[in-house]
This record gives structure tokens, C-alpha cells and sequence, in this order.
DNA sequence: TTGATTCGGAAATGATCATTTCCTATAAGG
DNA sequence: CCTTATAGGAAATGATCATTTCCGAATCAA
């Protein structure tokens, strides 16, 4: 019998389900991420979560299922806060540059120290499991062709250099996102982050 | 008692080591980077060193203490296969597109795929092991303080824009060095890379 | 109320992990 | 040639790991 996703749980028979699915994943999301996938033990995890092996084995199949549903979650909420602030930009370099400080912001202090679960897969799981080597290369395909369409757009409303190669600076602009995550778990401030985040705008003109 | 560093081993009584040391060190830092630490089992490294555990123990102390040489082992090779490519380029703008090309090349393909040790280092035990954080943090601040060195010698010699700031310019091509070896672990052909290192010289500009 | 179904949780399970032990082999120093 | 010291290696060790089992509790459909 195959398990339903915690996403999917419908109301049907049985005791309901006391913890939150949301909150146990943001707090998975916190250990996966500073510990790695397999410097993170099920005792870690049930401690920090609040829930006993059983609890989390019935909600999440498998650790390796934990993380997966706590990687969906990091990337879509991420995508979530990015999008609204690139949304409130008002050109194709002003969202450039939201983007980038979204990225300096999450790079510096504890949580840049906590560093990257997308940079984390990567690097713990990218050769040994096929099905989170794919979800990370997908985050990152996701990640560069909207940073493609922005600036496309930013060439197209005069505040991006126009004979810029879009798909070239698109990847470049990737690179120094996951450059800030992998420099800023050494432990930076947000003044030099942030310093960094203004200078990447140097790619576009 | 304490058991001299593999590196120090000098040829006293007893019987001598049979296996050569760089070579296990060599092979060791190939596991490593592709599984990260934790997810390196002590048989992992056995089968593929050719050793068993007693003298792996021996000879390194822990799985720790393994990693530790590797490291070390591992940031001394490639500086000094960098700093043979930035000796031999003629100017400071060159010499930069030496140290881009270096990472472009190592990080498209199977290397690619396997990944930098310190990244992997920065990632897996930033947060639970501060002798092995303080390594990584010493190895980018050396990678760059070099950079910055880069800039300013090709601002002494016209090939890179003088009104910048050399500091901060190392900082952002350490952000695209690193960002390279995170998309790299996603597998990239070498032409892509090599592209982002052409276009990363846009910063010098 | 009753059965079906799922959850919470403590304790047990078997596997795997890092590490040590013990013994033999091989060298240098006296 | 004997002591000292280290390496090689198979097997054992204890710890920890991921996972399962079992049972009481809670909910729904009938």
C-alpha cells in the first residue's frame, strides 16, 4: 500500500493528524539544511519535528521521503516570497536586483550559515540518488529561465544593455546567487552580502 | 600518545608504510567530494584506497582525521596548479581568465559532477565541526585574497577598469567561482562553462 | 454502538557505522 | 640476534542508524 502525500491528506476515516504538516516540514527544512541529508539522524529530525519515529515513519514514508516533501516545500515557498517581490519591482533591473537581495539577505548571519537545501542536495545526493539530482536540477532550470525572462524584459524596457547575450547573463546572475549561499555559510554580514548583490548589477550593463 | 601527521612520517623503526600516501589521499578526496563526509562510510574508503581499516586507522588517526588530510592535500594541489596558470599568464585581466578557465574546466563533466571539496566541507559541516569550518573559511578568504591581488595588479597594468573596487571584485568572481562548482554538480557540458567564464570578465570591465 | 481506519508513541529490530583488538610481518638500532 | 616500533589485516566491538512493531487513542461511516 502506497502512502498519500502529506499535501494530499483528505479529511476520510481514522484519527486525524495533531501536528501541523507545514510546520513539521519548516522545521526538517532547518535540520536537512544545516546538517545535511545524511549528517541529519531520524533522531535529530524527531526531535526537532516534535514527533516520535512512528509518527513521522506513518506521515512521511521514509527520511528520504521527509526530504523530499521538505525540498518541495523550501523550493515552492521560496519561489513564493520571490515572486512577490519581484512582482512589486517596477523594471527588468529593479527585479534583477530584488532578486539578488532576496539572495544576500538569506546568505548572511544564521540563516546563511544554514545555508541552501537546494545547494545542500546538490552537493550531499547529486551522484548517489537519480530522483533528488533531478528535483535539484530542475529548481536550478526553474531558477535560470526566470532570471532569462527578466532580463529579456529589462532589455526590453531600456534598463538592461540590450546587446547582452540574455540566456549567457541569466546563468552567469545563477552562479553568483549559489556563490552567495556556498560563501555565506562561512558566516558573512549583511552589509557585505548586500554589497555583493549591488555589484552583480555590473552584468548587466 | 599522537600520531605523527602522514606528512611528517619520517623513516624511523619499525616497518615501513606500504601504500603511498598521496595517492590514498588522492583517491580519498575523490569519495569525499562526491558522497560528502557523512555520507562516506569507512568501507566506501577502504575498497576504494585499497586499505583496511586498521591501517587506515594507523596511518590517519579517524575518519575525521582522513578528511582533514584530504582536505589539506586537496587545497594544496589545486593551488599549486593555479598558481603555475596565473604565473603563466601575461596580464592581471589574463591571469584572471586563467583562474575562471581552472573552474570551468573542473566543473562541467564528471568532475564537474563529483565537486569541490570545500564546498562540499562548507556545506556538510559548517555548522558541526568549527576546526573543519575555520578550513574552508581560511581557503576562500586565501582564494580571495588572491583575486583581489589579480585585480589590483591588472589595474596597475591598464587591463582591468581602475575606478574599481578590488576588494569587492574578488569578492564577486569568488561568487561565480563557487556558484560554477555548485551548477557543475548538476552535470554541464564544458562549452557552457567555459562561456560563464568568458562572460565573468564583464566584472573587470 | 460497532467496525474500519489512521494516529501517537514507546520499545524492539536488524543493519550499518566508526573504531578497536589482536596477531603476524617487517623494518631499524644496539 | 634481540628489542623496539610500526604496518597489514581479519575479526570483534559497541554505538548509532533507519525502520518496524505493537498497542492504546481518536475519528468516521454505518
Amino acid at each position: 500500500m502506497i502512502a498519500a502525500p502529506a499535501s494530499t491528506r483528505r479529511a476520510g476515516p481514522g484519527r486525524p493528524r495533531e501536528f501541523d504538516t507545514g510546520l513539521a516540514l519548516d522545521r526538517a527544512i532547518a535540520v536537512f539544511s544545516e546538517r545535511g541529508y545524511h549528517g541529519a539522524a531520524i533522531s535529530d529530525l524527531t526531535r526537532a519535528l516534535g514527533l516520535t519515529a512512528g509518527s513521522l515513519y506513518k506521515a512521511f514514508t521514509d527520511k528520504r521521503g521527509l526530504f523530499l516533501a521538505a525540498f518541495d516545500r523550501y523550493v515552492a515557498l521560496r519561489a513564493d516570497r520571490l515572486r512577490a517581490l519581484v512582482e512589486a519591482a517596477p523594471t527588468g533591473r529593479a527585479k534583477i536586483k530584488a532578486v539578488l537581495d532576496f539572495y544576500a539577505s538569506d546568505s548572511h548571519g544564521l540563516d546563511g550559515r544554514r545555508g541552501c537545501l537546494v545547494v545542500g542536495g546538490a552537493v550531499d545526493l547529486a551522484t548517489a540518488d537519480t530522483e533528488i539530482a533531478a528535483r535539484v536540477v530542475g529548481a536550478l532550470a526553474v531558477n535560470e529561465d526566470r532570471l532569462a525572462a527578466l532580463v529579456a524584459l529589462g532589455q526590453a524596457d531600456g534598463t538592461i544593455a540590450p546587446h547582452l547575450d540574455a540566456a549567457l547573463t541569466a546563468r552567469l546572475l545563477l552562479c553568483v546567487l549559489q556563490g552567495m549561499r556556498v560563501v555565506g555559510k562561512t558566516g558573512r554580514e549583511w552589509a557585505e552580502m548586500a554589497a555583493l548583490a549591488d555589484g552583480a548589477l555590473k552584468l548587466l550593463d
